[in-house]
DNA sequence: TAGATTGTTAATCGATTAACAATC
DNA sequence: TAGATTGTTAATCGATTAACAATC
């Protein structure tokens, strides 16, 4: 079965998951059994429809008239997510986002470990940063073959963003997390994220100037 | 008129604005004068139809058999966006991810200057962080009305961004940037814009997890 | 039982893609 | 002129929303 890496099929569900996930735990903390997709809906502005069916992709099973039992519904979401399997990466360019990154305590709970870090800069490299170790780009390819992995999080300036990519590939990655502006060629095993920090500021900006404009 | 604040239309054209906007850059530096939305299209994986429809909701206008001319283009779309007027910005919450963003020098490019930063830990109020004072968040509200500013970026802890919210709302603030998973109560007449890292993790996970097992 | 809630089937809506006329 | 390219109108596709039967 062929499957177009370009699908964007199911992606709005996966997308609103987590918002789900990071409610259920709060929930589940104050000691909530059950919980309504009314419930929900309430607390994330989303009809409850949408919530039914975006928690029934899960494989999840509610009761009527009691609604989904929330232990059951962290557990499956997780699942379905798989943040419940432990997956390693490599962080690439240690610039202030990349650095940020590297320290985002949000990876970890969700399964994703960066365990080392690289750049070009000889300044950078043997240094310690939120403890991962930042070592030199040419030390990429070796060590991904030896160590198996298959995710980068691209975080380099946007004008060395295709050749890293490039090396990455080499180097037998198979997901890049980009979050540099540059469109990645990158050949059809290998599937990019682009995780665009100008696209949100495009939206911000344009709804700011109606919401100062019309009123 | 009255706009349904949740309404999206347009929204996934606007988030592509910026990639054109980054690629013909690229090109006007090599200068080039005319481009069309063929090559657009290629270098972005997008197709031709709608690269052409996309700009044409900036208003810019092309010419048969030549395309369109490049200085003119990234002007339209400049405009458009409003990233040619300067928007000043407050940022609140100066842990790791805000002082990262602190120093993202895309924002000034992009007409957006965060001109003081806030937070509660006395530790950090009086620094100055990539050129950014960081200033008690008690001094919110005052200085909101006295410099006029309607933009917040909100990058405090999870557990504390429904209480600082309150606190921008009242101070003014219109609209929201909000990187913390935390979905935010407002007023009608203010407007969130979520920018979630988790979302992309969990395309990233499951785009990963099918990757690796099908093949 | 009655009513709240789930889950499914149908209708709507918006965005993307296809077809094609207009134009330099 | 011929052909490449734009811009528009129609068709398709996927996601959201509405209607409603099933169920505890």
């Amino acid at each position: 079965m062929i499957e177009d890496k370009n699908s964007l099929s199911g992606l709005p569900t996966v997308r609103r998951l987590p918002m789900y996930l990071h409610l259920l735990k709060e929930l589940n903390s104050q000691g909530r059994e059950f919980v309504s997709s009314t419930h929900i809906g309430e607390k994330l502005g989303l009809d409850s429809v949408q919530v039914r069916k975006d928690l029934a992709s899960t494989g999840i099973v509610g009761k009527p008239k009691i609604g989904f039992y929330v232990p059951a519904l962290i557990g499956a979401i997780e699942s379905y997510l798989g943040w419940d399997n432990s997956k390693d990466a490599f962080l690439i360019g240690v610039g202030s986002l990349g650095s940020a990154l590297l320290g985002y305590a949000g990876f970890e709970k969700r399964g994703l470990n960066i365990i080392a870090a690289f750049d070009n800069d000889p300044d950078k490299v043997g240094k310690i940063i939120r403890g991962v170790e930042v070592l030199s780009l040419d030390k990429l390819p070796d060590l991904a073959e030896r160590m198996n992995i298959h995710l980068g999080i691209l975080t380099v300036p946007g004008e060395y963003a295709q050749v890293t990519a490039d090396v990455m590939v080499l180097a037998g990655i198979r997901g890049i997390w980009n979050f540099t502006q540059t469109y990645l060629q990158v050949p059809e095993s290998v599937f990019v994220q682009d995780e665009d920090l100008a696209a949100g500021l495009a939206v911000l900006s344009v709804r700011l100037a109606r919401a100062l404009n019309q009123e």
